[in-house]
DNA sequence: TTTCGTTATGTGATATTATTACATTAGTCA
DNA sequence: TGACTAATGTAATAATATCACATAACGAAA
């Protein structure tokens, strides 16, 4: 885990972006929002995006095309695990967890399959507690 | 399930076109395949693709902004489950399964969590046994 | 410290995916 | 018929992502 003071001046101010940021955001959400610190290409976002999913700090919500912080940076309980995201479509919050029954069941598929698997995404859409609250 | 024969001229035409590849298509590759057909702008496509998803004939990978046609059109045995893909990066090749226990626990974890799931989505990128033995 | 190779950055153009807006046509059914 | 709904046609545009190429910053090794 690569710790944030390492990152490049425009890993930090994309990575400092979604971590302030309350929910997922799209790549050009983050260049506006950094127009002010020179930013003027999506390239500048999308590199520097690349590099923190390589670095493991951030997640990309395949389903809605937007990027997160990673919801737990210190703890090591994702490191064997695949994640999952439950995203709510009312306030774009997400929750982070991970399943090793879950996990272990993917694996038991791809094994007994021969397939070599790179990157699982799972993401569960719908209404949050809150939300449905309402 | 709807069958083949009420869908209108464009959603079959949409739907041959999933049925006859042999990997999923992105939306601007089956315009392009449905030119001859008569067909123009993107609309087109993106109109029939969302009934062929609301009758559960096709799916969406939402990893790879693609389409396939449902493996399992005739079973009900996902009817009640969460599918998973198996996508290879390799051939393209898709592999569709559903498993009980994925199901129930994402079920578990939205249900204690007061989370009302709409959709959900688990892909496994990766290399398929074929592509894996070269 | 200079040189070289690598990594990061800047910028414009372009590719890819998806939607909005509006007009028209085709069925359905009271 | 008339009125309603679903389906279609078309142009324009929005949103997401990448390519190509130039420049700068950095680190290791001579």
């Amino acid at each position: 885990m690569t710790p944030t003071q390492e990152l490049t001046k425009n890993q930090s101010l994309v990575f400092n972006a979604l971590s302030r940021a309350d929910g997922p955001l799209s790549a050009y959400t983050i260049l506006d929002q950094l127009r002010d610190e020179g930013f003027r290409a999506p390239l500048q976002v999308y590199r520097a995006l690349d590099k923190l999913l390589d670095y493991g700090m951030i997640h990309r919500l395949e389903s809605i095309n937007a990027f997160v912080a990673c919801a737990h940076p210190h703890s090591h309980s994702h490191s064997h695990g695949m994640i999952a995201f439950a995203i709510c479509e009312k306030c774009g919050q997400v929750s982070e967890f991970s399943d090793d029954v879950i996990t272990g069941r993917v694996r038991e598929w791809t094994t007994s399959n021969g397939f070599k698997q790179s990157k699982t995404t799972i993401e569960i859409r719908g209404v949050c507690a809150n939300c449905g609250a309402a």
